[in-house]
DNA sequence: TGCAAAATAGCACGGTCGTACTATTTTGCA
DNA sequence: TGCAAAATAGTACGACCGTGCTATTTTGCA
């Protein structure tokens, strides 16, 4: 089972449209890359640090290439385009979330418990991201009336993790940890909500005591939400 | 009172640096300003339509002298700088809200009720912009690691608005509507959240029932946290 | 009604941006 | 080890940016 599951579209490769498509094409399955890959990689790391602070609007091709002492062109030739350079930014930051916050929380039982060890575990993360930033809050905000690639590939990747914590929401009802009456969408909702509070008071605020109440929030949600028979293990 | 109620420091005039300080004095205090104010407002007017669109950022002169039907330096010279625009900008939202949200809020007995009127007050803003975008979601992304004049009256105006919000609560639990064990920051916090996952999930994910759901939620937070003496009111 | 002052326009500068296009260097297999 | 292909650099272009400086127009009181 992945994150997603479904449906993360493979992007269509880059600037390549066939460097003159009557020529050798020997090479065409064997995977020459090695160095090329190796730098992309690169590339693609600190655009994702520089993207975290500034936004992925402000990600630039002359910064990053100062970054990783390249020349601007030799940095672009990898992308093609400054939005692919987004995706490719996108694409990354999704399977870093999904690695930190969505699988380890597979190890833990479905149910009440597996939706604590989301919130925790994407807790755990946001206190980071108090001071790096996070892509998929500057993005949102960056392009929601923007149509494209890029916001489609962010909306995509957000929407994907949502699904999922939604998911683990509708599991823990099926198994009984949650009321009767409980609404997942509307647990779901709150719990992003504490989420986006939390980053917004702590980052820009700069308010103290904001991840304190982040937790007390998600206890609150857990009491409201959870069936009596449940007995709130407190961690 | 008044929603700052202390701290809106009167930013220093504009480019004016005295032009030729000898020179006459003559039309210092009789308001000589008529055509120049008036034209400046709909400036900040069409800036304000752009920046809720495209955020304080991307606010660029060109355009809004496009948009005024005014040169770039017919526009620039009421400002004398982008960020003094960005900020007038700022304060003229800031005061729509104390105009939408805080004021009609006051004639709304306190307690609980005004705790409520403020947030439906709220609720309706948001309404709005879904659409149309809020400034102090998008600005708190863009400045939220961007010191300077612009970051201080961005913080300054959400801060005394959630300020403004918080006392309502603390006033909600001195009039006894609040259980005694009631954290008035933890109340507000949950709040903010709510409004700010209705941003995201309508504006930018475009997700059917956020509207509700903010309501809903906000009916949680109230039935948790009032006083059982204090029977809910369902609007 | 004239006239200073205010408001607006015109123009130019240096800077950064994304991205073509071409040249050079580096890579890695035959 | 040579040689094509991949990777990187060099350079230039047009567009837009904020803003300084100087002209021109408009305003509103004496």
């Amino acid at each position: 089972m992945s994150l997603a599951s479904s449906n993360v579209k493979p992007v269509p490769k880059l600037h390549a449209v066939a460097p003159a498509v009557g020529a050798a094409l020997r090479s065409q399955a064997g995977r020459a890359l090695q160095k090329g890959q190796q730098t992309k990689l690169a590339i693609v790391e600190a655009a994702l640090g520089l993207s975290t602070q500034i936004g992925l609007e402000g990600l630039s091709i002359g910064v990053l290439a100062e970054v990783t002492h390249m020349s601007k062109s030799g940095v672009f030739a990898h992308f093609g385009s400054r939005e692919e350079l987004q995706i490719s930014v996108i694409r990354e930051y999704f399977h870093r979330f999904e690695q930190e916050v969505f699988y380890p929380a597979l190890s833990v039982p479905r149910g009440l418990p597996r939706v604590q060890a989301l919130f925790a575990n994407w807790m755990k993360r946001v206190a980071v991201e108090i001071q790096s930033g996070c892509i998929f809050i500057s993005g949102a905000v960056e392009f929601d009336d923007r149509p494209g690639p890029v916001r489609d590939a962010l909306a995509n990747s957000v929407q994907t993790w949502l699904t999922a914590l939604f998911r683990a929401v509708v599991l823990a009802k099926e198994t009984g940890h949650l009321r009767a009456d409980a609404d997942e969408q509307q647990m779901s909702f709150e719990i992003h909500g504490l989420i986006l509070a939390l980053h917004y008071e702590a980052r820009f605020l700069k308010n103290p005591g904001s991840i304190g109440r982040a937790n007390q929030g998600f206890e609150n949600i857990v009491t409201r939400y959870a069936a009596p028979s449940f007995t709130v293990t407190p961690e």
